[in-house]
DNA sequence: CATAAGTTCGTTTATAGCGAAGAAATGAAG
DNA sequence: CTTCATTTCTTCGCTATAAACGAACTTATG
């Protein structure tokens, strides 16, 4: 078990975008907007994988929505951060800018 | 393939740390600084491994070094920054502080 | 019942992580 | 001088978690 292990890229760009969608959060406009932010595909697939993920760690909470008013049928799982998600975001922040003192310009290469 | 992933917290301290070892950048004092700056144990095994996947990755570079002088007997396998290298750390730097902004203070949970 | 919006499932590949085994040189014991 | 235990360093094999993908399934609507 990790015990600590900061966060990674995909799953902090995944908490950082449901802040940012709020009442929107959940899977289909997350993985849309996830696309856009990374400038690449991504599947939902490897959306809904690591929501679970976050879930189940306690940095995510889902709650099912109310049936929808839309065409499309399905209900919708909403996403919301914990306070321990944004915890943890605060912290890999913190751990992050600390590695980038120490990094040479482009021209310190041998 | 990824393409263009930018990197993972564990690559990217690996990469800071060839940086900063500099002359000493080889495999034993690279997972010994490791553990130091994460605050845990770190095993060589998986120190290799990133430093493999990161060399195919053209990242970094590697060479073995001439017979050592010293006590113990195997050649030293050193590591330096590839240019493409330092280019994905600054990358990553820049795509992550981009993120930050938009970060609410612990207070914005509903 | 065709269609649309959403989510779940199964599988594959990449990253992380660990310790034991292997390689290569040194220096001490006999 | 030759064996050999010791030191330093790397490679190997294996397991677990993360990331990735698209097809299949669910549920509502017109």
């Amino acid at each position: 078990m990790a015990e600590h292990s900061y966060l990674g890229e995909f799953e902090l760009m995944i908490l950082l975008t449901i802040l940012r969608l709020g009442d929107e959060a959940y899977g289909v406009p997350l993985s849309r907007e996830l696309s856009l932010s990374r400038g690449r595909r991504v599947s939902v697939g490897s959306v809904y994988a690591a929501l679970d993920r976050l879930e189940s760690k306690g940095l995510i909470a889902s709650s099912l929505g109310d049936a929808t008013p839309e065409r499309g049928g399905r209900a919708k799982r909403y996403f919301r951060l914990t306070e321990q998600g944004l915890r943890s975001i605060h912290e890999t922040r913190s751990v992050l800018n600390k590695l980038w003192k120490s990094l040479p310009t482009p021209e310190e290469l041998a």
